[in-house]
DNA sequence: CGACACTTTGAAGACGATCAACGCCGGTGG
DNA sequence: CCACCGGCGTTGATCGTCTTCAAAGTGTCG
């Protein structure tokens, strides 16, 4: 239950509290360690933290009926796992979480994340900014999946990974395996792979989870010219624009 | 300029404020009339104006470069047209709003809007509500794109308007046109109109623009059975189990 | 070396998009 | 009053794309 404040003041979300707030925050807070293949929450399961992650890797996803995993997305440190479960006052989780890289966690007791929303001042606007965030790119990324193909949709998410882990365009790894990636992509593993061998032809070379952007320009307007939000989106392309390959 | 504050008081988004916030706002907002086609804004217009329907339908669309319409939403009565916009401090509209039906809305100047967010105890939560439950219904939605065939995004469709509009399963008219329509399931008019045919074996007739749930119990399943969000649908399917077919 | 997870590749099939023709209706104008 | 037109919806035929099923390849780790 004891972890230090300093812990917290690393987390985008925190880092502008106050150091009494941030020592109420750390009294009622949980610091936890979860190797790969731990559940988090499962679909069903009563709410009862705000969890943050601050290492690791973590997959949210749904199942269907029939078995098959619908990963929802894939949340690294820094980012809220359920924000929006909060806000929504929510009180079953609709969605499994699972680590996949080891991770280490931020529980805040539910009640109290709620009861304490309205008097930080900081605390309330981050987290709507989080959850606003998330529907844009949410309502863009169902725009792309039935304006885009596959091929451009695996191009995107590429040159997104790029720019959230601020990998060098000109070669970098896959942070995480193709399967999960296919599965967040909602596309077949199989098809997934058949449109790595496809983007060779458009400037990006993937070899293994080695990733080449090679023709930069190329690549980015393969995406970008069939789809209207690109303008809309300066966490995926303009960055990348702007750090031109080396 | 001047409005009256009972319409305010109608919409639910402000049916709580007191009498001296009601006057507040009446005397900072702006109602007007907008006929069939109007464009309320397009894509890359400056955000003036924080807009509330109080009457008719709105479509909320973007344009693909090769001059396509996604719909992205149609609106009616009670709703918020850019709540997120709003707390997405945004300064320009990503989409276009265009008339579909003779319309009403209520213009609230934005600065004014974002700057007496926090004053308001009751407006802020009822916004995060909105758009919590946006970013559900998206995910949802992203989920049975992928997981559902269109003819049973279709019966999913259909069922939810009857909840929406409060319509009796046994027997409504489609409140907008079938093009609208498709163009909102993010399908071709010709692929939503075959897929109608199908929804009689299940017990869902449509003929003109006349729908009718001829077995209920057939058509939920038909969409829940490869569904795993239905549980969590609470405005789409249980209520028609609450309402049987007279 | 063998077991296992992950990935690639092939072939077949399903599904929805696309293109095109036609029917239906309401409005407009001669 | 009728002819014409445009918007809307249906239906058919075809085509491309992604899924599915299946088999084989690659890598890692005990």
């Amino acid at each position: 239950m004891i972890h230090n404040t300093e812990t917290l003041k690393t987390l985008p979300l925190f880092s502008e509290l106050g150091g009494e707030e941030l020592a109420h925050l750390a009294a009622h807070s949980h610091l936890r360690k979860c190797p790969r293949g731990q559940y988090l929450f499962m679909h069903g399961d009563e709410i009862r933290n705000f969890t943050i992650i601050c290492q690791g890797t973590v997959q949210v996803f749904r199942e269907t009926p029939d078995g098959h995993e619908v990963t929802s997305d894939i949340l690294i440190a820094g980012d809220c796992i359920n924000a929006d479960e909060i806000i929504g006052n929510r009180h079953i989780h609709a969605t499994n979480a699972r680590v996949v890289d080891d991770a280490q966690v931020l529980d805040v007791p539910i009640d109290w994340m709620r009861s304490h929303l309205k008097d930080f001042d900081v605390l309330a606007p981050r987290l709507l900014q989080s959850l606003s965030e998330r529907l844009y790119s949410a309502q863009r990324e169902a725009e792309h999946r039935s304006t885009l193909s596959a091929t451009q949709i695996a191009a995107c998410y590429l040159q997104g990974l790029c720019v959230l882990y601020d990998f060098d365009p000109a070669g970098f790894s896959l942070p995480y395996s193709k399967t999960l990636i296919a599965s967040r992509l909602r596309m077949e593993l199989a098809t997934f792979s058949r449109t790595l061998q496809k983007l060779k032809e458009v400037g990006i070379t993937v070899t293994g989870n080695h990733v080449a952007f090679t023709n930069l320009t190329r690549a980015e307007r393969f995406v970008c010219d069939d789809c209207s939000v690109s303008q809309d989106c300066p966490t995926r392309l303009s960055l990348l624009k702007a750090t031109p390959v080396r």
